[in-house]
DNA sequence: AACCAACCCTGTCTTTTGACATAGCAGGCG
DNA sequence: CGCCTGCTATGTCAAAAGACAGGGTTGGTT
């Protein structure tokens, strides 16, 4: 149950020099209200937060926002573009554990331990609302809204491991492929990021199969009989699903649940 | 985000008639004080958690708790025993989410959904500890420390998750054994029920495969490898791990983090 | 144009895991 | 005792998934 601010000297200095202190655009009028699936916040409550928000990090394709093992002093909440958080093996295979989406919330897990137990990665170009770790616990004492949306965000990120797990556990090449491009269209339709329910975003096979425990050359085939049944088209940069009820039975997934997701 | 305590009639009767109202012991005494792995509530915290304590209910191996689907007026923290939460797909496909020990809190996702995406199920007999849904929220809004253990539970139950997917994704079935022994034994000694190591768990192979995504031979097969080797010793009523460093080393493992559960 | 890097695709062979069937073994019980 | 029931153990065969190797495409760069 760590709080302390300490981190060892430099690993945060790249990011310091990223940072637009207070840059972007400021909680008012922040750039999340644009999306369709997000619970906005009142007014009062972002005056709140704005005070502790320390400013926008931005980062490439690619980039690596932290690194597993890295102690920040910072948490984050997403406001544009997709990640991805990954778990390493010493041995160099690796598990990609989840992707995120505009307004989910980053080192929550860190912020209570201290110590990341993941890695975070760009998958497009994304922006970063950065807090500061040392105050955060200080607002979400006073603003019991905050600390109940929190709680929200670590349950809600809590089922959609679950369904990973049933679907790592149970089922399929195939129907594991099925289930995440739901999910990740699902995610993308409530970000704003998949109009008329096709995904532009930039998944290799690779990337695949390290999300679903398959080898490349096993995803790559799975991926194509996927293409010939007609239920997913998945190519490099976009995810279309024709029919997304049909795609829902094939893989055995429940109907998506409505309730708005908060954001901080 | 539904907080009603509206439930469909009869879904509660039976527990209703098994709940020992206001019954066991008191929270200032309250039986999880044995645990060592557990952080103690300041006293005054406790008479405030007493005040929305409804009574205590308790289950016998086999049974269960509540089933997916359902909508349950309680939340529940675990007293003594050990249980496990469960996925059912359509046809028949189960999968094994995690265990519960002393100290875990059931219900948050149902809490903030109203309804359960899971099935909980006795593994060994179990007393709870019931708090009225409607209520909760109100408490931790009224108490700081309250919603902040919340959070703390539901990020670490997250990280078990985490560990769990990477388990499934990249670990081969022996791995996953002795990375799900660890965990259990681990958790086991957390909650003073593995004293030397031993814990005395009864488990199934055929719930062991169930929760590693394997089939019940290959699973038995996997099992008697380890014993063969000397690294785990799993029968149907206990598991014993000789040498925990090097089961650690073999399934990939870190050592385990020192930080103290908080309960409620 | 030539080169290079990153990615997708395919063929062949091996390993891992699962399906099915069946035997054994211990505990509870009339 | 004989007869359940629930669990563990094994044998044989089949399917799923992975390893390795190499070819093809695209897009960027010099």
């Amino acid at each position: 149950m760590a709080r302390d601010d300490e981190v060892p000297a430099g690993s945060d200095g790249y990011l310091q020099t990223r940072m637009v202190r207070n840059g972007g655009a400021p909680c008012l009028a922040c750039p999340l209200e644009a999306c369709p699936g997000l619970h906005q916040p009142k007014s009062e409550l972002r005056g709140w937060i704005a005070t502790f928000r320390q400013g926008e990090v931005r980062f490439a394709r690619g980039e690596q926002v932290f690194a597993q093992g890295e102690r920040l002093p910072h948490l984050f909440t997403v406001l544009s573009g997709v990640l991805m958080r990954t778990r390493l093996l010493e041995d160099g295979r690796r598990q990609i554990i989840n992707f995120m989406f505009p307004g989910d919330f980053i080192g929550l897990q860190a912020a209570l331990d201290g110590e990341m137990t993941h890695s975070v990665e760009a998958l497009t170009s994304v922006t970063l609302c950065a807090f500061a770790r040392g105050r955060f616990f200080e607002l979400a004492a006073q603003q019991p809204q905050l600390s109940f949306d929190l709680t929200w965000l670590a349950a809600h990120e809590e089922a959609a491991l679950e369904e990973h797990i049933v679907s790592l556990g149970q089922r399929n090449a195939r129907e594991r492929m099925v289930a995440l491009a739901v999910f990740l269209v699902q995610r993308g339709m409530d970000s704003g990021l998949a109009p008329g329910g096709l995904l532009s975003l930039t998944v290799t096979q690779g990337q695949i199969a390290d999300m679903l425990g398959l080898s490349l050359v096993h995803t790559n085939r799975s991926l194509q009989a996927l293409r010939r049944l007609g239920l997913v088209d998945w190519t490099l940069s976009a995810i279309r699903i024709p029919d997304m009820d049909e795609a829902r039975r094939f893989a055995g997934l429940d109907a998506p649940s409505p309730s708005p997701r908060p954001y901080i």
